[in-house]
DNA sequence: TGGATACATAGATTTTAATCTATGCATTTT
DNA sequence: AAAATGCATAGATTAAAATCTATGTATCCA
């Protein structure tokens, strides 16, 4: 019913170079192996497909036709074999990612520094709030995802590569500032400007002051980082977010860090995938990538 | 190195359905057979082409590039093998066959009712004088090649179908139509008009007058039959040219045959290929054609 | 007419391919 | 928790694939 590749390869031989023993030794064969290759073939396609008159063998019309085939799968399969070559190789390929949204304040840089090495990578970046990157992780959408709260009703395998500290903010003219060391307790007062439900940073905050025995009162939740350093800013209150969501200077976004009693609440960036999944090399690539440099990188000058 | 097609078709099996189990059962062949061929077409690409997440089959970003890859390479063969069933059904294919020029004049009406028996066929007729046709004979040029006067000095098979009756034919006027009964001597006193060294009809002219231990004298020497009786009947001399050549009513023409001895000299049409080819299934539908028949059609009133 | 060349076949061997049944393990559903 | 579903592995069997050496036969060339 199929032929072989190899059979295939053989016949090509023979038609590239009119003779049985020319394709024997381009295979890599003995003569009569191939002879019985291409007879084999000849049987499989039901047609014979070359005639040997005196010692020249001449392709019939339907070799003809079977020799354009096989070269057309040969290439195909060649050019596919290098493909795989390149992605075992890390030449080339596709990552795909997604991030919580409070990752896209770091992972342009070490995607710029995983680029340097890999430049043929092709790399899709996809950036939601947990629960959206929880729902691409259930799928198995990506190669790999990036979160601090990992789900705990999905079994995951999970790299720690980089601290994420919630900090507390207030703005520079806030009160709190008056006060050297804040208790949790007289911090929780203020009602507070929060990340939604359904985001990692809210997660955490929520799991901190649970195993504090307390419950956040929320003046204002926002769907956005940006959007809570704006409100916290201009007064309307004090808020919480990722320190990788504040600029090195914070100040200068009229924004301060008042020391609280229990803060910086430490969470981690981790790397998550489904249990069993096998990583394709690229990503095995950019996970190793983040476990090594993502220290290095983030506390470099230009960050 | 290379994946087996089999391999190819479960894998594809597996992309359409996204189960292991389906795509055994679509193969016809139990689960682990397939969770085996799947393991082994892996390791071949030495890229991971799926992963099983639950009870759930995903392909990773290498196996969506084999299964493309994969589905041009089957659709290619099964298109080849569509194409071959045509070949050795008659249904379709191409038919090449080289005749000395003399055929023209009756191939056509074989070639016409072969038509209708096998509609989707091409046929590519050649149309030269004698070692025209026996240069293409020897270098394998065509299915099948038509002469009366196989070369003798390569190995062919031959199978006669029709006389050729070489007849003299002289214009209506000429005195030799007042002797009843000429003989070949009286015949050979006048120059003759002949078809060139190199063409069948002279090649058995010289070998039958060399039978009968004469030498034609030459009066001209043409290239095609129709420039003999063209000059036979504007009154150059006497000629021979195949019956063929001839129309039913000759006389219309302006040539008469006279009754000569040794007249007609009688060759036979003959299929020719070289000894040791295979032929095609459509030659072989041709020449059976052919051999069945030739005088069938040649003497219905049409011809 | 030898000698060289080229394809085919025969016979044998070794490998590997393809497949099965049985079983294990994990997940999903009831 | 039990039953059902789905993939993987183990172990075994059978078939056939791939290959070799040796040999036969036809052809070409000098």
């Amino acid at each position: 019913m199929y032929p072989s590749f190899r059979q295939l390869q053989i016949f090509l031989a023979l038609a590239d170079r009119g003779s049985v023993t020319e394709a024997a030794r381009l295979c890599g064969v003995t003569q009569p192996t191939a002879s019985m290759q291409l007879k084999d073939l000849a049987q499989t396609m039901g047609v014979p497909l070359f005639d040997v008159i005196g010692r020249r063998v001449h392709l019939t019309e339907a070799g003809r036709t079977l020799a354009t085939s096989a070269r057309m799968i040969l290439t195909e399969w060649e050019g596919l074999t290098q493909h795989m070559d390149g992605v075992r190789g890390l030449t080339r390929g596709r990552l795909s990612i997604a991030v919580v949204s409070t990752a896209k304040y770091f992972m342009p840089r070490l995607l710029a520094s995983f680029f340097k090495q890999h430049p043929d990578i092709d790399v899709a970046l996809e950036v939601l709030n947990r629960d959206g990157v929880v729902a691409r992780l259930r799928d198995n959408l990506d190669d790999l995802t990036i979160m601090s709260m990992p789900p705990a009703d999905i079994e995951t395998e999970q790299a720690s590569f980089l601290p994420n500290p919630l900090v507390a903010i207030a703005s520079l003219d806030h009160p709190l500032h008056q006060i050297s060391a804040i208790p949790l307790s007289r911090f929780v007062e203020d009602r507070l400007i929060l990340r939604e439900k359904g985001s990692g940073t809210r997660l955490a905050i929520d799991v901190a002051f649970a195993a504090a025995g307390l419950t956040p009162r929320i003046r204002l939740e926002l769907g956005s980082n940006e959007a809570i350093k704006q409100s916290v800013a201009g007064g309307m209150g004090v808020g919480i977010v990722s320190r990788h969501a504040l600029s090195a200077d914070s100040a200068r976004e009229g924004l301060a860090i008042p020391a609280i009693a229990g803060f910086p609440i430490e969470t981690m960036w981790r790397i998550v995938f489904l249990k069993g999944k096998r990583l394709s090399p690229i990503a095995r690539a950019f996970r190793d990538h983040l476990l090594i440099e993502a220290r290095t990188i983030l506390t470099a000058p230009s960050g």
